[in-house]
DNA sequence: GATGAATGAGGCTTCATTCAT
DNA sequence: AATGAATGAAGCCTCATTCAT
């Protein structure tokens, strides 16, 4: 996570460091992204971005975290108003979100494949560890509440179901961040429904089959 | 795809390199892909491997075909004995065989994971193309297959059922990298039927729900 | 040396630069020790540190003269009350005060060894060559004082005599840095006797051998 | 040590490249020896250095490898030869070689002095370990050669004992290195006997004082 | 056919120091 | 009297690729 002094810099430039990286992070992954290009790119200097941040790592994590965070708004409370009648319905309603960000910052959409290029230690230790952690819990939680209301299975590992849907959700970002250009409000809508129904297939439990 | 020389040369040789090579790509990735250590491990010299191969890419891209033909082989011969009634657990045969080779050379289990690390010009073009089109076109076949027997819905798009399909095989790849040194046989054996129901339930016409 | 502003800092706060600059500059060196990391102890800003030293090399150089005159209370004096009877009883003496700094002060122990890390020119002019000639002063005047007393041999370039009791010092110092760990107090004693007698051997008059 | 690539350079090359490290070496002491300045001076590419070296630590402890089995040049031979009668004046004959290196490259004059600069990990372990060692080795067969002789006393810690010659060479060293411009051919043969003499003073067994 | 020496751009990071506030 | 954000040169090192032999 940043050092606190990046925490206390005037918003409008913190804004335009964590887009550059973010651009640069979401369309090349973490690899062939470089220090240099986003330095330039937000015009700091080199010294300031190591006054702000660890390293490399420190700043596309700290990007990561930002994102989604704002992705993340009103998951949680969401939860609790989830009912066995609206329950995939609910769901689908979450997705609508992420687009809105997306549509006012298209070069965000890479994020999501971006983040699988990643080294898998970054994703299992230090500061993001926390995000993949919080994303993690909250589908624990989406599940346990599902089983909760009887149309979630609770016959499977609960890790490999977490697994999955971060995976599928994956999926439909990459494939989203993909076909997004060419698709309208209702194709959208539409390939949202299908997702949703891929999460309901998968989930529901043997006896409903 | 390599030079013509490259398949005038020893098997032996060929095999060494593309072992070398696969060792490096399955365990690093990529970017962390060094050619140096590629061609230290395989013993044969910087000119030789230019001479052979276009640049990195095309190394790496001729690995991944070459992995992909021997994980393939018999595929398309079985599609055809797939009857409506052993649809599924025809496929979970068929993850027999992937099971085989990964036991021989248990460093090919990273490869699955590795190929989503790929630059997306690599997948999207140039020879890995064909390698992911063989694949694509062979989960096409299947799906098709299926359809056929009426085992399998007709209203998904296509490209998604593939991507599904490819992605879903690529956490079933991944998940055993990184749990299979502690599972039984018997653990193995159920996490494929696990993860072919998983196929059943997305694949499965609505009315069977 | 610090500007005079430094002087009128209270003790307390003068005392905790010179201990966080100390640290840093024992445990690694000249060149290893980061201004950024003595501050960051200290906990003082980099304006104040420039407000208080020319640069870097000023603040080691202002730690060592610190540290330096703590070494070397009761040094003057002391020497008055040599006799030829017990000079080298009494220089024996002399080394118990530093073992006693140092058992406050474990840290200080890596400090001889760093001073030898100092870039040549800081040894021989600026601030630091006051430090140099204040100790090499000492010991010209311990080697007349010998000679006064008829103990000490007078056929030795002065220079020469002087480096190599400075060395000969320092690498007392550095191997007690090393070993003083694993030493019990008997020990101390008779490595420092052991010290002293090799001093003796260098500089008693010919005609004894 | 150098990779063996490095041994098959034209001597001419070899000589350059560790002629420019070394006088960066000797002159600015391991932390200020600059990699770039190195290959500038010595004209060849970063690419090549990192060829022949796996790093600036390998570069300058082959350079110091190399200057050192100069100087060594017929130091185990001589010991052979050694008798009670000459010892201490055999050991004076031996500070003739490295006088005779030094002459021809002024610059190495700086080399021992440096050599106290390196950091302790790049003493204790790796490549320059064996240099290390093996000096230490000598100094242990001098020392071991003399108490068979009843030259040298018996009652010294072999540790203490070599890590003093050593210290003491250092010192000898070091003091040419600022001294030697000024000194005739006379000065420097009786600053070498005074030396010797230092010797003989800490070595020579106590019933000869 | 094949070698391997050589390149040099570019990678990430550290650091002492300055200066507007 | 003090702050701390910002600088940018310089540090070490890796890499895919080329080309004379």
């Amino acid at each position: 996570m940043p050092l606190p002094r990046f925490e206390k810099l005037p918003p409008e430039k913190r804004e335009r460091i964590l887009e550059a990286a973010g651009r640069e992070f979401a369309a090349n992954g973490y690899e062939n992204t470089s220090m240099n290009r986003i330095l330039e790119t937000a015009g700091i200097s080199k010294g300031a971005a190591y006054y702000y941040f660890e390293d490399k790592a420190d700043l596309i994590a700290t990007v990561i975290h930002h994102h989604w965070l704002e992705a993340a708004i009103g998951l949680h409370e969401a939860l609790e108003h989830f009912s066995a009648a609206d329950f995939w319905d609910r769901l689908a309603d979450l997705y609508t979100h992420p687009f809105e960000l997306v549509e006012q910052a298209p070069w965000m959409l890479g994020m999501a494949e971006a983040v699988w290029s990643l080294p898998p230690e970054m994703r299992e230790q230090g500061p993001l560890k926390r995000v993949f952690d919080e994303a993690t819990e909250w589908l624990r939680a989406f599940i346990h509440r599902g089983i909760e209301l009887g149309v979630v299975r609770d016959d499977l590992d609960e890790g490999i179901a977490v697994q999955l849907l971060m995976a599928l959700d994956g999926i439909h970002d990459r494939w989203l961040a993909r076909h997004l250009s060419g698709m309208t409000r209702s194709d959208r809508e539409e390939f949202t429904r299908t997702f949703v129904d891929f999460f309901r297939r998968l989930l529901t439990p043997e006896r409903d089959y």
